[in-house]
RNA sequence: GGGUAGGUGGCCGAGUGGCUAAAGGCGACAGACUGUAAAUCUGUUCUCGAGAGGGUACGGUGGUUCGAAUCCACCCCUGCCCA
């Protein structure tokens, strides 16, 4: 099966600008593609996961990827998709994300000769020259035309500062620069990124007579519309200090029974045959399934090891026998006594569970906290140094668990 | 630069001197039901306090008033119209 045909079947693709050209070059192994990532956190999230992913194929398929980092495109902030006005970074900010993305980034991609190359935006952005650009790149644009592309139009009611308004213009000037420099001919991105793209063709298209292509990827919705890998604290990110594995697996392990074949098919790099066997199983087997994508990714994010270890505490805990050897843990000291014991309340605001003691005392009077699979039904509850050297399991809710432990 | 409409809790949005820690919705959290799902129902949702009660909070800074999210002044930010 050839690698378009792939990318199709997984519901990878979302828009082309030319799929029969799009289609010649990558099951060739023809394309020199890149994929811009803005250093907007420290941290890559499942979005870019998507993208490392798509790269990481079409690399199998004998591509040439150019992982394009946005140290530059950074200082401008990229208004697509966004309701409201981005806050500016400061270049530090920008040089520490790019660092961290960089590090993320080599355990997925193979960088080197022949293999992938890592470029950053920077370099060429920084130091241009307001004139001269603006008749070298600022000419081949109209306004009007510009106005009428959809990452702007939602923001016509809301406002749209200048700077974010040249984003694009800053990356069609990229994807320029990577065709004159580095012979890209292509360029893929989330589907929100469609505009900026095909302002890069475009301008290559006129600056040298060139086509150069774009495609973009569906970006993972659930099944009520809304961006996956999102949660109400955050993004869901690679970077396991600051979402654990075990947390990360959960992630996978809880989306709707819905969206389980949809996130099988676009995330995973099981087999084409495997997945269309699963397709057919029952209703039933739905836990599995899950199980299964949330495994697979944990273990392409985190490796083997992390995988089985998320695993295995996720059946510990929820299939009852509570070995709570994965659980994160919380290291209770001294300093958090008081003669000689510590409150149930500010065990749980310690362990993380609770913003603040009144969220603490909440989720008591609720019923929600259980220690030791024994529900807490008063908030004078105390726990002994000797209690705490055993270990607490602490439990909220039906699916957080937590551990507390003595540190001398 | 001129005119005009705005800025309220995570978000949306009501509120135009005391009854307002601020309606309602969304989101989130907990409980029931379940499959670690969805839907549904119930409760909770600034913070400190066991409680009584206190502290902060309606863009910012001052002011009027016994009392201000609400009135006044100046400033900052945003939309729209005109230049």
């Amino acid at each position: 099966m050839n690698i378009f045909e792939e990318l199709q079947e997984r519901g990878l693709i979302a828009q082309v600008t030319d799929d029969k050209e799009i289609k010649e070059l990558i099951n060739n192994g023809g394309a020199r593609f890149y994929i811009g990532f803005d250093p907007t956190a420290d941290s890559l999230h499942v979005g870019h996961f998507m993208a490392l992913c798509l790269m990481k194929r079409l690399q199998m398929a004998g591509n040439k990827p150019v992982v394009l980092i946005g140290g530059g495109t950074g200082h401008v902030g990229d208004p697509s998709g966004r309701t409201d006005m981005r806050s500016m970074m400061t270049k530090e900010t920008i040089d520490h994300n790019c660092e961290c993305f960089k590090k993320q980034m080599e355990r997925f991609i193979e960088f080197g000769e022949d293999k992938a190359i890592m470029v950053n935006n920077a370099d060429w952005l920084l130091g241009l020259n307001y004139i001269e650009l603006l008749r070298e790149v600022g000419a081949c644009f109209s306004v009007n035309n510009m106005l009428r592309a959809e990452c702007y139009k939602q923001r016509m009611e809301k406002g749209l500062s200048f700077l974010e308004f040249n984003y694009m213009i800053m990356q069609a000037y990229d994807f320029y620069y990577l065709h004159q420099n580095y012979g890209c001919n292509m360029q893929f991105g989330g589907d929100d990124q469609w505009s900026n793209m095909l302002a890069g063709t475009e301008l290559i298209r006129k600056k040298t007579g060139d086509d150069a292509y774009a495609m973009t990827i569906t970006l993972l919705m659930n099944s009520e519309g809304k961006k996956m890998g999102k949660t109400a604290k955050g993004a869901v990110w690679l970077d396991p200090n600051k979402t654990s594995p075990f947390e990360f697996y959960q992630y996978w392990r809880n989306v709707d029974d819905a969206d389980v074949m949809k996130c099988i098919k676009m995330l995973t790099f099981l087999s084409m045959e495997t997945i269309r066997e699963m397709e057919k199983w029952e209703d039933s087997r739905i836990n599995e399934k899950k199980e299964i994508l949330a495994y697979e990714l944990t273990n392409l994010v985190h490796g083997k090891e992390e995988a089985d270890k998320a695993q295995a505490s996720a059946h510990a805990l929820f299939s009852g026998s509570g070995d709570s050897d994965n659980m994160p843990t919380t290291e209770i000291t001294e300093e958090d006594l008081f003669e000689e014991k510590i409150g149930i309340v500010k065990l749980i605001v310690k362990c993380g569970f609770a913003a603040s003691n009144g969220e603490a005392k909440r989720l008591i009077q609720q019923g929600g906290i259980s220690v030791n699979d024994n529900i807490v039904s008063t908030l004078d509850k105390t726990y002994t140094k000797d209690e705490l050297k055993e270990g607490l399991k602490i439990k909220k809710g039906k699916k957080h668990f937590h551990k507390a432990i003595w540190k001398d």
